[in-house]
DNA sequence: TATTTTGGTATACTCTGTTATACTGGTTAC
DNA sequence: GTAACCAGTATAACAGAGTATACCAAAATA
C-alpha cells in the first residue's frame, strides 16, 4: 500500500505533466470529434487565440499527439489528425466532461 | 451534435478551470488516500512546497472541496478531510493514474 | 532539557503560459 | 476584381502560478 500510493502519484504527475494547460485537452477533444482544420478547430474552442493554438498543435504534432498533413494539391491543404496515443486520453476527456456537466448542473440549480 | 459539443467544451473548460494547475488533483488523491495531517499530505506528494500546499488547501477549503478542522484538545489538532463534492473527482483521478500508468510502461519500455 | 516535528507564514524572485493586436501571403467565393 | 476565408507568424506585454529559502511558536519526542 505504501509502495503502492507512491506509484501512484508519480502516474498522476505525469498525466497532469502530459496534459498541463487550458488547452491541449479541449484540442485533443475537438480533434477527435472530427474537426481537422485549423480555423474549424479555432472556432469550437472558446477562448483560444490563433497563437496558442498554433503553439499548442505545433507542441502536440513533436509529441506524437497529432498528426499534421499538408498537401499542395489536396482540396484540404492543411489537416490534423488525431493519433492512436492521443485516442488514449479519450477516456479521461469523458469523465471531465461528465464531471462538468454535472457541476453545471448543481449550480445552476439543476 | 451541433449544440452537443458545444456544450461538451464548455464542460471539458468548466472542469480544467476547477481542477487547474500541478497541485490540486495530487492532493485531492492524497487526502482520499487517507493522508490527513499537513507534513503527511506534503511528503505524499513529490515536489510540492510548503508554501503551494498551504495556499491550495486554503483555496480548495474555500471553494469546500476539503474540510479543515483545528481542534485544540484533540490528539492530532488539524486534520484535512475530504467532502463528498471532492470525492466526485474520483473517476477522474482513476483515469489519469490508469494512463499515466500505461504511458510509463510505454516509455521504459515494459 | 535538547531536539525534532507540526502547521504553517514572509519575502522575493522567476518563468512561462496566456493575452492582445496586428499582419501576411495564398486561395476561394461572389 | 474584390471581399472573405485559410493557415498561420510577429511582437510585446502581463499576471499569476510556481520556486527558493528562511523563519516562527507550540507541541511532541528523546
Amino acid at each position: 500500500m505504501e509502495r503502492n500510493q507512491q506509484e501512484e502519484v508519480r502516474a498522476l504527475q505525469d498525466t497532469i505533466y502530459v496534459l498541463g494547460g487550458k488547452w491541449k485537452l479541449p484540442i485533443i477533444n475537438s480533434i477527435c470529434n472530427g474537426n481537422n482544420r485549423f480555423r474549424e478547430i479555432e472556432r469550437s474552442i472558446p477562448g483560444i487565440t490563433t497563437r496558442m493554438l498554433s503553439r499548442e498543435l505545433k507542441d502536440m504534432e513533436m509529441n506524437h499527439l497529432i498528426k499534421r498533413t499538408a498537401d499542395k494539391d489536396a482540396a484540404v491543404q492543411v489537416l490534423y489528425e488525431s493519433t492512436d496515443y492521443c485516442k488514449s486520453f479519450g477516456p479521461i476527456i469523458m469523465e471531465m466532461i461528465k464531471w462538468g456537466k454535472e457541476h453545471r448542473k448543481m449550480i445552476t440549480g439543476k
